[in-house]
DNA sequence: CCTCCGCGTTGATTGCGGTCAAGGTCGGGA
DNA sequence: TCCCGACCTTGACCGCAATCAACGCGGAGG
């Protein structure tokens, strides 16, 4: 994938400038490709470096000694892996392709460096690291105080609202990596109850799950059953930019 | 509280330069006392300031319109508030008093600038949210996939693990200012099975809490039940120097 | 002093979601 | 082609935690 078309899922998700382009040309070491499934980073790894992930799917995720497993959250194209790079020695959670994915490497540097250095990539990492956290902030909300058909309605919501940021357009069949089992360790649920949810939703005329394959029979009924809003996707600058035009959708 | 004292917080939570310390002298514009319940920032409230805590605890909470809550995270004395400011026109959460509490106002700029001007300050917000997003992404495991016995045992872990990073001291008898009703709102689970939890956690000889007290009867017995790692609280750098001497403890 | 209110406590009942068990479907590889 | 494994689906049963309903208790304030 082109740095231009890279910058492009960047301008979506914070103001882009100059300087981060230089920076990224600079700083970016190696593109490689990750197997689905394969693992990038796991729990105990020393950080060797900053990604950026170009296209596809990384799962964070926690294993705890009783075999359960979390997923934290997940990166998609136009997102920084492994901020905590620069604040933590080792990983605390295993990052894992769930799709084939290509992942660029950035020359690893401290914070204070980079902020002298390259200030374009210093800024984007703190918009990176502000959108993790407001996403993080959500999940906790969910997982907290939503039962399961709002948690899956709202995650459901919240990938097609980040979908569509990269991809510049509606959609209202979205392809997904996604089995039950990951959604099940995102919200937090068992694996049957995932299925359980999804009957749940499509009887509602909400959403169908299908062969990998997201049917959005009624985004703003689906959006009503989670309670979604999703005005914490979207930074203030960005807001008018980036809201797409309604219409072309269903 | 004087700035050196507060200095000496922040140092308990990420290396601390000169530069930030004159970013502080000079961008602290008022401090200003908060009751115990107000509040600070409600929801939709347009940012006006980035605030460090200087003493206090600062619940940063949703209500849904079921009437529900869940409490995200709370910021303790050294801690940074609204960060988001920089990147969201209005709070999604409200930020409220639980305590009486001493809060500064610093006066509000651009990432951009900040770097560029400030680049103490800039930094130490890039280590503050950097702690806020690992302990968010802690609590997202904690609510996915442990029970409610340990979750329970393991915040108490992460209070007890936060307020002697702040003390630079063993406690065995915290004050703690949070209600069942508090913890229930944190957990994500019922007041009533708040004290169910609690009375297991003492039965088993973990800890106890009356009185807004927390009795530590075993804290290494409390982290077990937790499956608590304490790693993620500590920045490399810090490791060393912050663990505390054991001895002095029970 | 007594009342009121916030908070803590207890027990009974209910239900959401977990667990267990079994079978179905589909695609890839020998 | 057949087999195998990953994933999905269904139904029966179970249990953790929610909900409901009282009651206790202690501190603030009239």
């Amino acid at each position: 994938m082109s740095t231009a078309s890279l910058i492009g899922k960047l301008g979506g998700l914070f103001p882009v400038g100059p300087q981060l382009r230089a920076d990224l040309t600079e700083l970016v070491r190696e593109r490689f490709d990750l197997d689905a499934g394969q693992t990038l980073i796991a729990a105990g790894d020393r950080f060797a470096s900053i990604f950026l992930v170009e296209q596809g799917w990384i799962l964070r995720a926690r294993h705890l000694v009783n075999g359960g497993r979390q997923i934290v959250n997940f990166a998609l194209a136009g997102e920084f892996l492994c901020f905590d790079t620069l604040m933590f020695e080792r990983s605390h959670f295993d990052r894992v392709a769930k799709t084939g994915a290509v992942v660029s490497r950035l020359q690893t540097e401290s914070f204070r460096g980079m902020m002298a250095r390259h200030p374009g990539l210093a800024e984007a990492l703190v918009w990176a690291n502000a959108r993790e956290e407001a996403l993080l902030a959500e999940r906790v909300v969910s997982l907290g105080r939503r039962d399961a058909t709002e948690r899956l309605a709202h995650v459901l919501c919240e990938i097609v609202a980040r979908l569509e940021l990269i991809e510049r357009q509606r959609v209202e069949i979205v392809s997904l990596p996604l089995t039950q089992e990951d959604f099940a360790d995102i919200l937090g649920i068992s694996v049957i109850h995932v299925l359980r949810t999804f009957k749940r939703l499509a009887e509602v005329g909400a959403a169908e799950y299908r062969a990998r394959k997201l049917l959005l029979l009624d985004l703003s009924k689906l959006r009503r059953v989670a309670g979604f809003d999703d005005e914490y996707l979207y930074f203030s600058q960005r807001r008018d930019a980036l809201r797409l035009q309604p219409g072309h959708s269903a």
